[in-house]
DNA sequence: AACTACGTTTAGTTTGTACTAAACATATAG
DNA sequence: CTATATGTTTAGTACAAACTAAACGTAGTT
């Protein structure tokens, strides 16, 4: 490979680790993910060790996570015993795979505590000036939520679409 | 105030500083902002210090923050030192600012850096396979993220339909 | 002009989280 | 059955980010 080429994969690369940051994953999630993206061979664990730089431990358990997000399948190849990666390439079912992954853990538990808040405030009973005006604050952020909710089950939906439709909905208009 | 409201509200603030913290920011943020939100009257900074339970200068940063994306307002009553802080209550405005801000700061340098990868590309010539694969890769993660961009200014442009539009457009249907 | 009340900045500490190194588990091969 | 190759788990470490305490700046008050 020519210096260019592994200089542009290595900027590629480092970008991907920053945006992986950015969104509250490890940095080396996204570095591993850049990887194998650029990858047009399926690409072992021990290669990623090799080509990211990280231990094989942190290979191993952010791999795991990328492949349960949907961002990566695992390629097992019949007489090798090393895993194999791909790339998932559809970034919109991608972006299903981590919305749904968030809303499962700590998103709705989030959204459930406002819901206990409400609970804990009925025992507190109407009369008080100040509990009306909580359950009316409160009210009013749970709906944003639910609207939030309703609008990530709208991009998940729009998935379906396949990414063709995507593309012309959403398309640069300056093209 | 009676126990169950004080608890109610500690529950309440107590979820915003998860949700807070779940999306990237500080926990205290979060804290601060719910403290903000669950007043009808307008908060100081030393009233925050005292209900939020962290330091002066905490406080001071976050809701800086806070009002720079839009969550609070400072309000500066005449004839008195200090500052007072009420909260943002359109969350659609709230969504808006928040995402202005990381639009400006590492969302789309992010995006940068994928451009000059594909520059470094350009001076590689197109005549290698590798070269041609890593343009293709490189290209469609590009899109997909003007796509998005595309998204945001969308969700952006939908916050001009005030907020009684938007709630019947994604208000829950089983309601 | 000194004092006080307030917000900001800074230096240092704490804390959480991701990573490393190495032990471990498991399966295949000889 | 031992040895080897592979992925996982764990105990420890390192680092980044947020917070604390206190110094600082600034503007009003007496």
């Amino acid at each position: 490979m020519n210096a260019e080429l592994a200089q542009a994969r290595a900027h590629f690369i480092q970008g991907m680790s920053r945006i992986s940051h950015f969104w509250g994953f490890p940095k080396a999630m996204g570095a591993i993910y850049g990887a194998i993206y650029l990858s047009a061979t399926a690409v072992s664990l021990d290669e990623l060790v090799e080509q990211v730089g990280v231990s094989k431990g942190a290979v191993s358990t952010n791999v795991r996570t990328l492949e349960r997000m949907g961002m990566v399948h695992k390629q097992i190849q019949l007489g090798d015993r090393k895993d194999y990666y791909i790339a998932e390439t559809d970034f919109w079912k991608i972006a299903r795979g981590v919305l749904r992954e968030r809303e499962q853990s700590e998103f709705d538990q989030a959204l459930r505590t406002v819901g206990e808040s409400m609970a804990l405030l009925e025992e507190a009973g109407d009369d008080v000036a100040t509990a009306v005006f909580y359950r009316e604050r409160m009210q009013a952020i749970q709906d944003f939520f639910s609207n939030l909710d309703n609008l990530v089950v709208m991009l998940i939906a729009l998935d379906d679409l396949r990414s063709k439709s995507v593309q012309k909905l959403f398309g640069r208009s300056e093209a």
